[in-house]
RNA sequence: GGUGAGUUGGCAGAGUGGUAAUGCACCGGACUCGAAAUCCGGCGAACCGGCUAAUACCGGCGCGCAGGUUCAAUUCCUGUACUCACCUCCA
């Protein structure tokens, strides 16, 4: 949630910052249309309820001395009655400037491209070479099926499109990818955490999925509440810290988890129908920050090097591209994505997003931290993934593949996979 | 799932329709060479608004949350969440 304020103060500047963001000038007006109204009948009420504190004391004193108060009283029923009609105007008008406000996104960063789509990102480094094999590389979904390690048919009897078995070595690729990355961002000094997987609506609100995006999630009934299984860890990472005001020397915080994570991806029929691109079950490793304001940028850069650190040592072929205004996330004022190499496609695609919201999620989800001055101030909260897991083995299938339909395991896994080097037809269920 | 108790500043903890005690902690001062102890004073609930150069000042709000009754609610009523204890069940 942006800061009313700042809009307040400067609605030219907010017009301009948001108009990148596809947001018409015509919704701010309205929405300080609605602050003016709010604070204008705020100061009414107000000033009732100063007089109605100091009327009730002389009643109280009155009383007291066994005096007639009768008068007063019959006055502060009035003023009671204003009271209430005014505090319900106020509330009509909090709600229409909320609804506003609530779904507004962040502003981008003075360093993002201005852009409507992912058409006006911008690429800032790259790394590692793409492979050049003397045959024609394969699709990880042939790969997968070919060897016996992944089982896209009978998922789909079982649970439908969007969902996949991993088998045999296949499951144990997934696990290594996900074991080695938690070791690896521990080492970083991230602390490992084993979140809840169903959070409630306040959660989805607070790291801004909700209210605008409900139709993209999984939502059970339990008991007539609604519990939603998370799209991502950062939903439960962030809300960790939600309500809590942090000591300033313990910021800034790391935390990181392997969670599943749910999408119903609506919206993408059609779209990388095959293979584990687009699973709407699939695992992914987090990482989650909350710093001081002034550090964040800094952090947002550490973040990206963490989860570049992971495709680094897998020796995966990959770029760095920056979000233009049009496509960052929601809640997010600058997000660098990290696409990986898939010979089998011959495309870079997303495994993770790292992003800073500055105080756009504290904000709604009220994580705070105490100043020097002993003043409570709004953190900064930061994620990226690091990896996106499915996404990894689809990586390493297609780019560790050989001739022969095995594929190699990067070194680094090896210790993760029992000491075994190749996934190969004999040794793969 | 059952029964009972509870939820009030950073912590502890009273209050019971009429300005939310008190103690510890914290800040300032006195005393002292200095500190401790002691004494005096003060701040302190998270947020919103007004006036602002201002973290100053003024006001509102504020006793788990949401409603209701009342001139007035921490207090009475209704609903609800959570915590704890015991019982029951359970991977």
């Amino acid at each position: 949630m942006l800061d009313i304020k700042l809009i307040r103060k400067d609605p030219d500047w907010a017009k301009t910052k948001l108009a990148a963001r596809g947001i018409k000038a015509e919704q701010i007006d309205e929405l300080l249309d609605y602050d003016k109204t709010r604070r204008e009948l705020l100061v009414q009420t107000e000033t009732l309820k100063e007089k109605r504190n100091k009327v009730s004391q002389e009643i109280s004193t009155k009383k007291r001395n066994k005096e007639n108060a009768d008068q007063e009283i019959a006055d502060m029923k009035k003023v009671g009655t204003d009271i209430k009609d005014l505090d319900t105007k106020l509330a009509d008008t909090d709600e229409k400037m909320n609804y506003i406000l609530v779904r507004l996104p962040n502003w981008p960063d003075d360093s993002v491209p201005v852009g409507p789509d992912e058409n006006t990102n911008k690429e800032i480094r790259k790394w590692g070479d793409i492979p050049t094999e003397g045959f024609k590389p394969k699709h990880h979904w042939d790969i997968g099926e070919e060897l016996g390690i992944l089982d896209f048919d009978q998922a789909t009897k079982v649970a439908g499109s969007r969902f996949v078995y991993y088998l045999g070595m296949g499951a144990r690729l997934e696990r290594a990818v996900y074991n080695f990355m938690l070791d690896e961002h521990q080492k970083d000094g991230y602390t490992e955490v084993i979140p809840p997987y169903l959070v409630n609506n306040e959660a989805m609100f607070g790291t801004s999925q909700f209210p605008k995006f409900t139709e993209d999630v999984y939502t059970v009934m339990v008991d007539e509440n609604p519990l939603t299984l998370i799209p991502t860890a950062e939903v439960p990472l962030t809300n960790y810290f939600a309500g809590k005001i942090l000591d300033e020397k313990d910021l800034p915080k790391y935390v990181t988890a392997l969670t599943p994570c749910f999408r119903s991806e609506a919206g993408s029929a059609g779209r990388d129908t095959r293979g584990l691109i687009r699973m709407h079950q699939f695992n992914k490793v987090e990482m989650v920050k909350v710093t001081k304001p002034e550090n964040s940028f800094d952090e947002l850069e550490k973040l990206t090097a963490n989860a570049e650190n992971i495709l680094k040592k897998l020796n995966l072929a990959y770029h760095v591209i920056v979000l233009s205004s049009g496509d960052a996330s929601f809640s997010s004022t600058k997000t660098y994505d990290l696409e990986v190499w898939l010979p089998g496609q011959e495309k870079y695609r997303e495994v993770s997003s790292c992003s800073n919201c500055l105080d756009f999620q504290a904000r709604r989800a009220h994580i705070r931290y105490r100043d020097e001055n002993g003043k409570t101030q709004l953190a900064h909260t930061l994620n990226g993934s690091g990896l996106a897991c499915g996404r990894i083995v689809a990586a390493i299938l297609e780019n560790y593949q050989n001739e022969d339909g095995s594929v190699t395991i990067p070194d680094v896994l090896v210790p993760y996979m029992g000491g075994v080097t190749k996934i190969t037809k004999e040794n793969a269920i």
